[in-house]
DNA sequence: CCCACTGTTGAGCAATTGATCGCCGCTCCC
DNA sequence: GGGAGCGGCGATCAATTGCTCAACAGTGGG
């Protein structure tokens, strides 16, 4: 209770809070009652709910974690956060904030949304669970090439097909690697009608459903063949903690210039932070430190993760300072430049 | 819990309740977020209340019978009820009766308003504690004559005056006493102009300050010699329970024609009516079923109370039928007739 | 197969609420 | 004593909320 009362005054608001939140009185009704005025009454319902006389507690079911939800939310200026229960084992863990994301998707799309799609073990999972009650008709678009050396259903191509299958929408396919050789053969690429389009297309969506990728030698743009094994040690000594489609942040969340980045074909920072929602799924154990470096990095407005990920996160960003502040200068939800120093 | 949640309703209940009443969301910014309407977040916000998933607790001082209150409020449907502690022994429970009832004119009470005095020993413990904070320009105005058989503090012209002093207003005196021999006394005098002003005036009071009497053999009307114990036994096989200002009831509120009502010098109940707040003071231990009949009568829009009388007054209500409803047809507190069948 | 009926929906409007602002009275320091 | 600063006050206005209503979908009965 952030200030003590005097007696009377303690009566004083427990009677009107009451009169206001059980009875459901007008605060006019309540002014005219105790000769007061009504922005008075209103001042002193505000300080009763401040001074914890009036206590509304939400009978949450136990499974649901809205605390840790609100923390995170505000930690690191997100719009939404959805922090699935915890599972024993990855694997279930995995299908848990899937099927939380897919619920968050069904919520969220309407018709005419355009989705922009990444690849990511976390990200195919979703479309299993992914059941809007009606026809969507929405574009899924691929935000990244393909690469054949990992399993299909992390391909955004193909992910981007089972949600439209399962939507009734339509899927827009990125008929390209998500790596070449040389900056070259990119460049000529992304100059490609096909390529051009779709990417453009992926670059005007009103949402986007991300992964967020680790450091490690097992990662999947290690796995897909997009970085050696050398160039990941490199990218860690640099600082590197995680990534979204291939754009490496380090643990405060400032850009990490990468080797590979010239010869990815993918949806670029600036795009993402042009996109209204953009929408990070996370539910492998080893990334809390990856989900931190990204969402300081300040590209990501929902944030789908599982519990100890959750925990392990908002621990760590207590740890080294508080959240999001990595750089001097941010970008807001709205897209403009803020200086740090003005925020509360 | 009126009704049962599936569980994932109660999770989207729940979702939305925190949004709203703990992160302080509009309805509108909810509605968007989750894809709904705002008006069907206002109703999933209404049946997270009903059903219990928001629990609005008021932490009120142990001391307040807040419910208590709203039961007889809505019971008997007044405007205000103030259910004041329990204390050991009468003289005391009087006390905190006409503190809360000091407390209650304070508030009440504006500049020019006029409050009609009835007489009375509650009525009259009500100055010692009466300390409005700034200079009151009210007039406090006798609406009974009085008695020299009675202690002079309980006479109504008394209690204006310590009123009166208290707040810095004035008092109007009622020259007369409470009763006289014959109707064509009381008939003279009602036509002398000092008794006919002032009594004028309390029927436009604002405010009426009034006890509630009893029937038995030490009530005020008869210490006062304004019945005798043969007329107050008649009474009672009426079925006479208590009155307001010489005027009987029974316990369902019926009037009951009394013998003397024609040699009274009070305000009839029909000016009691007329009068926007009419405040009842009761504190004493046989009451309940005087208390009972008079608010059943509809003259009585406040009570101040103490809390052994108001459990006892609920009680016996929910014995014989509900609240009010002895007669077809009463006043509401706007003072129109209205039809008891046409009542929820 | 059609139609009445019931329950649900969101548009639109009126009431309620929250917030800003200038004003007033108080205190405290000069 | 006088003036600056502060806190509380209520007038006023914009935002939010509650509510009504017409339209609609689903359902069961004819």
């Amino acid at each position: 209770m952030p200030e003590e009362l005097r007696q009377d005054e303690y009566e004083l608001l427990a009677r009107i809070a009451h009169r206001y939140y059980v009875d459901d009185s007008t605060q006019e009704a309540i002014a005219r009652e105790f000769g007061l005025s009504r922005p008075k009454v209103q001042r002193l319902l505000d300080r009763a709910r401040r001074a914890g006389v009036v206590d509304i507690h939400i009978q949450a079911p136990p499974w649901l974690n809205l605390d840790l939800e609100d923390e995170l939310r505000r930690t690191f200026r997100l719009v939404d956060v959805i922090v699935s229960p915890p599972r024993p084992d990855p694997r279930s863990q995995r299908e848990a904030v899937a099927r939380s994301a897919a619920r968050y998707l069904e919520r969220r799309l309407a018709d005419a949304s355009v989705v922009a799609v990444s690849h990511g073990r976390d990200a195919g999972e979703i479309p299993r669970f992914f059941r809007p009650e009606r026809r969507l008709d929405c574009a899924f678009v691929s935000a990244m090439g393909g690469s054949p050396r990992v399993d299909a259903p992390t391909n955004p191509n193909e992910i981007c097909r089972a949600l439209a299958e399962r939507s009734g929408g339509r899927a827009v396919m990125l008929y390209a690697p998500a790596y070449v050789e040389h900056a070259e053969i990119r460049d000529e690429l992304l100059r490609q009608e096909a390529v051009a389009d779709t990417l453009r297309l992926a670059a005007q969506a009103d949402v986007a459903l991300l992964g967020i990728g680790g450091t490690d030698d097992d990662c999947t743009m290690v796995r897909s063949g997009c970085l050696s094994t050398d160039e990941m040690a490199r990218l860690r000594n640099q600082g590197a903690v995680g990534d979204v489609l291939g754009n490496y942040v380090d643990v405060r969340g400032r850009p990490v210039a990468a080797p590979h980045q010239d010869r990815l074909i993918a949806l670029t920072v600036e795009d993402l932070r042009r996109i209204g929602t953009a929408v990070a799924v996370v539910s492998e154990a080893e990334k809390p430190r990856a989900v931190l470096g990204v969402l300081r990095s300040g590209v990501i407005d929902v944030l789908v993760v599982d519990e100890p990920n959750a925990r392990a996160v908002l621990a760590l960003a207590r740890e080294d300072g508080s959240g999001d502040d990595g750089g001097p200068v941010r970008m807001d939800p709205a897209g403009e430049v803020i200086d740090r120093s003005v925020l509360s």
